[in-house]
DNA sequence: ACACTATATGTGCGCAGCGCACATATGGTC
DNA sequence: GACCATATGTGCGCTGCGCACATATAGTGT
């Protein structure tokens, strides 16, 4: 019987992240970590390459090239960080705007997914998710992974606890 | 409300997705359709490319080329098809044992994640679950691409209408 | 001041996964 | 037999990524 659940869980669970997929090759005809790197680097707090390299779980080869492709469309740029070594991401206004778009169409694409459910359904399944959460990772770095490609101002009741989600900054996933 | 409820979806979703991709890295080092590929293939009928490429939503270059690696890997052996053009894809010994592995940790991964679920919560979702899948997808195809990476032993109850799994035949989801 | 190590970024190279354009072989139709 | 449809396979290139290595800066101990 969980098995049963389980299966159908991993089919939505499909379903949702070829959405997700979809949504990141029209809006910026990128996939894998980019659109993830995107909303991250859009928090504002201009992260270093080797932040943003533990929450997308990449190599540091694979995030700098990443950034590099970020960097050729126009969407992010390299700024002195707080010493001679490191750099800080910031998004360009070009870069604000395909976040907004990604961040959006992800939404959009995901509430015609639940639209079916009645309201009683709905807050079932909230609570259900947030449940699931809850118990789901341990460990900080997992959890902000896993929010990687949230919209965190629709989250207002993220269920991962606060002091998951940032150690030194109530506001900033990225902060160190 | 219906959008926090769409993120923490989302959130969910990729975590499953994530999941699946480890477990398949995990048990036959590949990525992509793959996993899907041996899945489909797996279910005995002798899929042609053509029929492989409709339901993994690829090109066929690229079916044939994911074929290839197959074959490489020694997971699947191509037989002579119905005539001369086609040809007929079938497991070999190792690609069988691959597909348990691969359909067994895949179930087990999102168990655990379901796990803190009780009785009761379990079967709301299950509920919620069958009634998203239900108004999904629209033509057969697409439900089938959906269902790509199933267990279809654990699923008896599968929400997708009989009609749109098989059309020749109710115990086939490969079949023309 | 100077070596040594840690930290942070970047490069050369190669591989997996995939698509476009094209080539080849077989089957069906007039 | 000409012609088109069907099915598979190839040449080539691109994206996304990792491993090994190179480079630059910061800190630390003597």
């Amino acid at each position: 019987m969980i098995d049963n659940t389980a299966n159908l869980l991993g089919v939505v669970g499909l379903a949702v992240a070829d959405r997700i997929h979809d949504v990141a090759l029209d809006v910026m005809n990128r996939v894998g970590e980019t659109p993830a790197a995107l909303v991250i680097i859009g928090y504002g707090f201009g992260p270093s390459n080797d932040k943003l390299k533990t929450v997308l779980g990449l190599s540091h080869p694979g995030t700098v090239r990443l950034v590099d492709r970020l960097v050729a469309d126009g969407l992010v740029e390299r700024r002195q960080g707080r010493d001679k070594r490191e750099i800080a991401l910031y998004l360009t206004e070009q870069g604000q705007a395909a976040r907004e778009a990604l961040l959006k169409k992800r939404l959009a694409s995901i509430r015609s997914l639940i639209s079916p459910l009645d309201d009683s359904e709905q807050e079932q399944l909230t609570a259900i998710l947030c449940k699931l959460l809850v118990s789901m990772e341990p460990d900080d770095l997992a959890r902000r992974r896993l929010c990687r490609l949230c919209d965190d101002r629709v989250c207002s009741n993220c269920p991962i606890p606060a002091e998951f989600r940032s150690t030194s900054s109530n506001s900033s996933p990225v902060v160190d």
